[in-house]
DNA sequence: AATCAAAAATGACCACGGTCAATTACAAAA
DNA sequence: TTTTGTAATTGACCGTGGTCATTTTTGATT
């Protein structure tokens, strides 16, 4: 059984997460350096890591937090009505992880952990994300607006699935004009729910 | 107008391209050390950097390789009747990039450039990957075994999203048994290929 | 208050990828 | 052969993430 936590801990902890998320707001996620967090901070290098397992889990605490307030914003605006309504309310979330590799690199690390232990803030912003869109979708379906042939969790990991590709191929163009991701997701998701034969 | 390299510098990649597959075929992907390379090659670490951007360039290389090998098995076998012979065509890939997370990763890294600079290897396999796809899933259109409502490039695109769905999640479960990558890619190629009515 | 075991924090140290001004080897021109 | 410009290579050095034996702090117990 292990020990309640002593307030100085907490402090601490929260302290890191504080000092991150400012320096992230300064110079993004790829401009964070464990140094400067903990300089910051007042603490030695190895306390950060006594608090998060590595870099990542720090990334993780502050993604996964950033990824749940969009999925409060994604069931304020309640549930689509037909398959374009949906692709548009998958914008937000394109352009959040657009904006950096490191978001990208960091949610596909833990994207599969749809099952496992929901310990993380991430993994639970990716439980939260197949459920919404589950019942979107069976949503949709009982609305007849989307195939039916398929069971919705399958749809919604396909979805994911779409996600990542065209992420995937943004990252890979140096972001010059070119399609963002949010319109090269539409044909995919066209496809991917229309009724079937 | 660049000058022809001297043969001597031609060597040089040679070698650190052989040493660098022999350390991987010792010790896996994940085991390779710079430093290790240019050691048992017998030259500078700076040496390394001046053929290679950086240690993922020469992994391209690689990977891109034996990415290459697999087309060859690929194509060797001919095009897949129907769509369940499409997936088991799939299955050599879903192994070779299945057996360590930084095949993955670098593929990812390049995933989108079917369209840029085809210098790279990894590129050139991933346009080849496409192409041959894309033939395969015209023969099946035709051949009316698969949906034929959109161009074969966005159906074989799709595909590419799947692999790696599939592989993501792979990776997030500690491998112990689990439905292997295999497997998993099953349903969604079903779903993604069927007949739209 | 004094004692003590567990919790928390420390910082010197390491591993590894990557850089670049300086040096050496080469091949063409004189 | 000697000179000379450039291609090729070198290795000391740096940035950054991560480790761990040691030290300090804390709060319960006597």
């Amino acid at each position: 059984m292990t020990r309640a936590p002593q307030k100085r801990r907490l402090e601490t902890r929260a302290r890191l997460l504080e000092v991150a998320a400012a320096i992230v707001q300064e110079q993004g996620y790829s401009g964070l350096r464990v140094e400067d967090v903990v300089a910051r901070a007042g603490v030695a290098k190895g306390t950060l890591f006594s608090h998060f397992k590595d870099k990542d889990g720090l990334l993780a605490v502050l993604i996964g937090d950033e990824v749940m307030r969009l999925l409060d914003g994604m069931e304020a605006r309640g549930a689509p009505q037909d398959a374009a309504e949906l692709t548009a309310r998958l914008a937000p979330h394109l352009d959040y992880v657009g904006q950096d590799r490191v978001i990208f690199d960091l949610l596909l690390r833990y994207s599969g952990t749809t099952a496992a232990e929901p310990d993380e803030v991430v993994t639970a912003g990716f439980i939260r994300q197949v459920t919404l869109l589950t019942r979107w979708l069976q949503v949709l379906q009982t609305a007849g607006q989307i195939r039916q042939d398929q069971p919705p969790e399958l749809l919604a990991e396909g979805i994911q699935a779409f996600l990542n590709h065209v992420l995937g191929v943004w990252f890979c163009m140096e972001h010059d004009d070119e399609t963002p991701p949010g319109r090269a997701l539409a044909p995919y998701l066209q496809a991917w729910l229309q009724p079937a034969g």
